[in-house]
DNA sequence: GATGACTGTGGAACTGGTTCCAAACCTAAT
DNA sequence: ATTAGGTTTGGAACCAGTTCCACAGTCATC
C-alpha cells in the first residue's frame, strides 16, 4: 500500500505476480484476454508495488499523447469568456480521458504564415494531437498550423479575414440570428426608434449589426449604427456613444449594444446624465456575462453557451483525429435570450 | 523544406546526414561536443526531412515532462482571479519552455485524503512533473497529492483549515497588512467611524479583518464587523449588508469590504437608497478586479499582483524541482492600494 | 617515434511501455 | 486417442529518443 518512491516499472509487476510482461500490460489496458485469477493477481502486485504505469511510453507506441492544446491567440489576457470555454473543453476532455494543455500566442495578422513563432508545444512532435483556437484568429496562424499537419477545430465567430471560407473545422454560435430575434422582440414591444452601438471594423459586430439590420428593414424601420473613435475600450466605447445616441432626433427609445461591455459604458453614461433605464431607454447587450446580471437594473442580454462551445470544439476535434479523412464542419450553437430589466414596454 | 507527414526519427536523419544517431542527440540538445561542419551537415538534413523530435520518447529518459499542472479545485468556473494567476503561470512557464496543462477537481473537505479522485493526469505518472495549487484548498487534497509524491505549490490565500502549518511550498500575498495600511489611511483622512464588511468564515476574510481591527485599535477606534447570513454572493452579501451599515447610530462614513464584489453589492445597495458614494460614505474593496475601474465612481481598492504570484508559483515549482530536498518555503507578495473615487477626505 | 590529452564520432544498450507470434493449455468433436 | 478450435500466456522485438563506452584522429610534449 505505502507508495515506494517511483521507479516500479511493467517488469518489476511482472516478476512480482510470477507473470510475463505482455500480461501486464493487457491487464492494464484491460484487454480481456486475460483469466480472472491471473488479473486479480497482477492487480494485487501492482497494489502493493504502488505502481504508477508511465504515461509517456505508451504514448510512443499509441502515437497519441491524448492531450489537446487551448491555444490563446492575441489576447492581453484569459477574458471571462475564454476562461468559459476553457472550462468547456476541459470538462469534456476530462470525461474522455483527455488532457488540456493551456498556451499563449501573440502574433501580427500581416507576418507571413511561415515566421510565425509557434508555441514550444507545438514546435515538438507528439506532445499534442491537436489544438483548439480562441482568442483572434487571423489566416496566417492556420495556415501556419497546416504546414506542421496539425489538426484543430477554431472558434469561428473570432476568426477574421476568413468570411465565407470553410476550409477547417469550426465552432461558434450565430451572432446573426440573435440580433434578428433581439430586435425582432424590441420591435414586438412598440419600438420603433432601436440604434445599434458596435465598431463594425470587427466581424462579429458587422453580423451582430446585419441582423440587427435585417430585422429592422423587415419591418420598414431604418437601422441607425452608431459608432465613436478612439476608444479604449468596449467600456469607453459605450461611454463615448451614449451623447451620439441622446442627441439624436427623435430620440432613440432603444439601444441594441454590441456586447455587454458596450451596454455597461453606455449604461454608466446615461446614468450620469439622468437618463432611465429602461424608462427612458431600452438597452440589451450580447453575451451575457457574469456582471449582465449584477447590473442595475440587471441587464438583458443575449446568452451565450460558453461551456458547450468549448465542449463541442473539443468533441469535434476528437472526430476530426478519429477521421483525419473526414470533409470540415461547422457547427452552429444557437443563442439565448434573456429577459431581465433593461426593456420597457412601450 | 515541404514537411513529410510525419515518422521521420532520429535513425533517418542520421542516415541522411550520414553519422551516427548519438550525433543527431548531440545536435539537437546543443551539447558542444560536435564539430562545426558535422552540426552544419545534421542541420540540413533535419531541415530537409522536416523532421521534428519526438518529445515523449525524450521524457522518458529524462524522467521529466517539462510540464505542471494548474488545478483549479472546488470552483464552478475558471473565476477571473484565478484566470489572471493562471495566466501568469503560463507567461513565467513558456519562458523556461515548460508546459501547463489545465485540470479542474471537485471534492468534499472532510472526505478522507485516500478517497479524492485525482484527475486522470494525476493518476498517471510521468505526464506532469509538479503542481500548482489554486481554487479552494482543504488539508486532505494536500495529504493526497503528498501520497503520489507528487510535488506541488499552493497558493497560500486560498488554503482553508492549515492556519500556522508550512509543511508546504506556499506563494501569496498579504491580506492583513493590506488592510491594515488601508485603514490607516482612512484614518489619515480623517475617518473615525470606519466598519469592516465581509464574512469572517473565510479565513482569507479574517485575515484582512485582523488588519483593519489592528489598525483601528492602535488608534483607539473600536473595530465593527458587519455580516450577513444566507447571501447567494458576494455581491448579494454587499446587498444585504447596506441595511445594516446605514442603521448604525452614529452612521458610519467609510466601508472597507471584503472584496470587490461585495463593495459592489454595497455600492448597488447604497445607490438605491441615493447615499452617494463617496459623499456620504467612503468606501474600499479589495482584488482590484477589471471591473473596480469602472464603477461609478471607480473603486479605491487594493491591488492583488495575481500574474506575479501565478508567476512565483511556477518559479517556486521548478525550484522544488530542481531541488527537492531543500525547506518548504513560503513567498508574501505585496499588495498595492490604489487610490480611485470611493473615498472622501473628511 | 612514442606517449598522453583531448575532441569528435559510431553504435550498442537502455528507458518503460505495447504488440505480436508462438507455444502451452484446455475443451470438445471426430 | 487424435485432431481441431479456442483461450491464455511468455517474451522478443519494437517505438524514438538518450547515454555511455570504445575507438579514431589530431596535436603537443618528451
Amino acid at each position: 500500500m505505502e507508495a515506494v518512491p517511483q521507479k516500479t516499472t511493467i517488469r518489476d509487476v511482472a516478476r512480482a505476480a510470477g507473470v510475463g510482461v505482455g500480461t501486464i500490460s493487457r491487464v492494464l489496458n484491460s484487454s480481456s484476454q486475460v483469466s480472472r485469477e491471473t488479473r486479480a493477481r497482477v492487480l494485487k502486485a501492482i497494489r502493493r508495488l504502488g505502481f504508477r504505469p508511465n504515461a509517456q511510453a505508451r504514448r510512443i507506441l499509441r502515437r497519441r499523447s491524448e492531450t489537446v492544446c487551448f491555444l490563446l491567440s492575441n489576447r492581453d489576457f484569459l477574458h471571462p469568456f475564454h476562461a468559459r470555454i476553457l472550462q468547456g473543453v476541459e470538462s469534456y476532455a476530462s470525461g474522455m480521458k483527455q488532457h488540456v494543455l493551456f498556451a499563449a500566442l501573440h502574433y501580427s495578422p500581416r507576418i507571413p504564415a511561415e515566421k510565425i513563432d509557434l508555441p514550444h508545444v507545438l514546435q515538438e512532435h507528439g506532445l499534442i494531437d491537436g489544438v483548439i483556437l480562441a482568442g483572434t484568429i487571423y489566416p496566417n496562424v492556420l495556415r501556419r498550423i497546416e504546414s506542421i499537419h496539425m489538426p484543430y477545430v477554431a472558434l469561428s465567430n473570432n476568426v477574421v479575414g476568413m468570411e465565407g471560407k470553410n476550409q477547417f473545422d469550426q465552432v461558434g454560435f450565430d451572432d446573426f440570428s440573435a440580433t434578428f430575434e433581439v430586435t425582432r422582440y424590441l420591435i414586438g414591444e412598440g419600438h420603433k426608434e432601436i440604434v445599434f452601438a458596435a465598431d463594425i471594423y470587427f466581424p462579429w459586430f458587422q453580423r451582430r449589426f446585419d441582423g440587427y439590420r435585417q430585422a429592422m428593414r423587415e419591418n420598414k424601420l431604418k437601422p441607425v449604427l452608431v459608432s465613436a473613435r478612439k476608444a479604449q475600450s468596449f467600456v469607453d466605447f459605450g461611454q463615448k456613444v451614449a451623447q451620439r445616441i441622446l442627441s439624436r432626433q427623435p430620440r432613440p427609445t432603444a439601444v441594441v449594444a454590441g456586447n455587454d461591455e458596450i451596454a455597461y459604458g453606455l449604461w454608466l453614461s446615461l446614468r450620469r446624465h439622468a437618463v432611465k433605464v429602461p424608462d427612458e431607454i431600452s438597452l440589451v447587450g450580447f453575451d451575457d456575462r457574469e456582471e449582465a446580471m449584477l447590473m442595475d437594473p440587471p441587464l438583458s442580454t443575449i446568452r451565450v453557451h460558453k461551456e458547450e462551445i468549448g465542449q463541442t470544439c473539443m468533441k469535434m476535434l476528437l472526430e476530426r483525429l478519429h477521421n483525419p479523412n473526414m470533409a470540415f464542419s461547422q457547427r452552429i450553437l444557437p443563442t439565448e435570450f434573456v429577459i431581465r430589466g433593461t426593456v420597457r414596454h412601450l
